[in-house]
DNA sequence: TGTACATCAGTGAACGCGCGTTCACTGATGTAC
DNA sequence: TGTACATCAGTGAACGCGCGTTCACTGATGTAC
């Protein structure tokens, strides 16, 4: 998998962080990312606390850790979903696919999602190669959306905002000419349906007697 | 304010149990919702911890009595601009008058919005007068959306979920008679409208060089 | 107006807890000749 | 293949800290006659 061969104690150093870092999930599912304790996991693998400290430097850093497999995972099943190509054998896969694979990450493991995309740890300032990750997704996501090739937005109003996008498309760097349509759709790709999933995962459609599934759903279908 | 007259010692409570809340906001404001702590607060106020148990039975009690009154003021915000009549003379305010009360709240308070519509706190379940006040903010944006009257839906996707919300709007108890197409776009104004404030709370707009003032208002202008 | 009593705000000590992290150390695993 | 040494995983004790919460108590404020 990383290419360079391992020896057997790189492998166990390995095996083990892994084994940390699920625990930590298995934690933050039950109490929260801010209840997360060293210590706690310690106990549950049966070593002693301060044994962690050979594996990492510091709660912050595993906490980082958490923070980059989950980006790095989303991202993942974004261009694998690209890589498989498009629903029903279609070429490309459109933002229809993208949206699918993004609500089944954040219903697989709602607690993942807002490590992500909930509350920000005050404080915290994620290191650059997240920041990567997240601009990988987002290139992923624009390749998505050309293949849509929208209508250009009807009324003066969305052409307004589309002509600020002409002028600030530094988050599209790897789309230099995407025309402001498809820059467009894929914001309102990424807020809606943080909107919808964000208002869905924290609960906040229970007891309304209404499916979340289809008002994603339908907000899909609005995008184009 | 709450009709009954006051002895100078409820007075006196009210007024400490008020500034316990507002150093807990400051409190929150600094290191978040979960580092709340009742010996930090009590030392901020010139007080030995023990005695903030004379106002609060425990930490869980101001913690709700917190997103109790974030829903409240929010909810007063919306009414005082139904109150107030819409923009520019209109007898009632559409949705985008609440849009920006709703904008400006977030913007107000960042923690204050995230305390009631971020990642939920495991464990927490909301008292039933809170999720009275939730109902008053639906039916306040029922009332401005029906102001709207907005087209049909078009195509058949959109029209599909409307079908769904005909036999599905419990949550819409202070208007049973609304059309479907109205309480889309309640949903919608709902979910568009946090998925652009919570991301560009959270700060992931940060960086990418464009204004999420006029993301949101292109939201609020697409809604209709 | 003055006295006797009840109410209540706030204190300080204490309990038990768990946290992150450091340190000196033991014992097992791998490496070099 | 065997011995000498280096590397490294894991332990247990300890440090200092802050937390929520309880309890018995003091002293001030309000109430009743």
């Amino acid at each position: 998998m990383t290419g360079s061969a391992q020896t057997p104690r790189e492998r166990y150093r390995q095996q083990v962080r892994e084994e940390v870092k699920e625990k930590a999930w298995q934690q933050i599912a039950g109490s929260g990312a801010s209840a997360l304790s060293l210590n706690a996991i310690a106990k549950q693998m049966g070593m002693s606390g301060p044994a962690l400290y050979r594996y990492f430097a510091n709660r912050d850093e595993l906490i980082t850790e958490l923070i980059r497999d989950a980006y790095r995972s989303l991202a993942d099943a974004f261009t694998a979903a690209a890589a498989a190509g498009g629903d029903a054998g279609a070429d490309r896969p459109g933002p229809a696919a993208l949206a699918r694979v993004l609500r089944r990450w954040a219903l697989e493991d709602p607690h993942r999602y807002f490590l992500v995309y909930g509350t920000p740890v005050p404080g915290y300032h994620a290191p650059q190669d997240i920041t990567e990750i997240a601009a990988e997704m987002m290139s992923a996501l624009l390749d998505a959306c050309s293949a849509a090739a929208p209508d250009p937005a009807p009324g003066a109003e969305p052409r307004a905002f589309e002509d600020h996008l002409a002028g600030h498309r530094e988050w599209a760097g790897s789309h230099p000419d995407a025309p402001p349509a498809i820059l467009r759709l894929a914001l309102a790709f990424w807020s809606r349906l943080h909107g919808v999933l964000s208002l869905e995962l924290a609960g906040h459609f229970t007891g309304m007697g209404l499916d979340p599934a289809l008002l994603f759903e339908a907000e899909v279908n609005a995008l184009m």
